[in-house]
DNA sequence: AGCGATTTTGACAATCGTTCTCGATAAGCC
DNA sequence: GGCTTATCGAGAACGATTGTCAAAATCGCT
């Protein structure tokens, strides 16, 4: 039912070609300044396909913007972010799911979410 | 420096009669009906201000809106809040500070910061 | 390869939360 | 009361994101 373009594959490959978050409009600023005519459009649906297909992850900055990110590993999984340059490491943390469950269920609520993410300045930029 | 105006006075008011986050538009359309003259910036400007100052919470809703919430607990916290209706438990988790903290280390990372936050459905809503 | 049904694209407009502008207003202070 | 200056607020501006819709491209089928 959904079908391959070039379009889907360029944005696939750019954002695999970083290594920390981006923004839409940043990942469509670098393929067009790569020769690339894609649209602004076309790298929003990308991104939020890619998003729901679990093939990239996805945050919101603090200023408000939805980034993302090539997946690396495939399980639920949280953020180490550098403030300054946007690398990122993957976090697999058992013990804060237990404490989200935990805290959810002694206070009465059901079917917890969390967002669990951690912002800081990366060694090479401090 | 920092003057009292009816309209800080308002704002924080209404935030206070609230048990659950709120944007600042919702607050406005409250001040309004029950006959407030007050504009729209002035609330944002003032919702900003308490947030600053530690009078209240904010985060991101997953919509992007920014939410408000007058702030019971005086220290840093994070919540447990509900998709439903809003309802709002403050928590305070030391182990998720050391966790922030630990990992942030571990990885070379300096002056960590965090967004922790459990979205839920309350006992009432469920 | 050719065809046709259906999806996808992209330029542009529209939306919507938030911030900015700037003349008017009103605290705080003497 | 007056002065100084922070604050207000209506409306414009902004910026990220989404909607529109005609044109182009993909895929299944022959
Ligand atoms: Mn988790
Ligand atoms: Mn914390
Ligand atoms: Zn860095
Ligand atoms: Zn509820």
């Amino acid at each position: 039912m959904k079908r391959n373009t070039w379009q889907r594959t360029a944005v696939r490959e750019a954002l695999s070609a970083r290594d920390g978050f981006v923004s839409a409009q940043e990942l469509h600023t670098a393929l067009r300044s790569a020769g690339s005519p894609i649209g602004l459009a076309t790298v929003y649906r990308a991104l939020s396909d890619l998003a729901g297909e679990g093939d990239a992850d996805s945050l919101q900055s603090a200023e408000g913007e939805n980034l993302y990110r090539a997946c690396v590993s495939p399980g639920h999984h949280h953020h180490l972010i550098c403030r300054v340059c946007g690398r990122t490491v993957e976090i697999e943390a058992d013990a804060i799911e237990e404490w989200a469950a935990r805290t959810a269920a002694a206070h009465g609520f059901r079917d917890p979410q969390h967002v669990v993410d951690v912002f800081a300045v990366c060694d090479r930029c401090s």
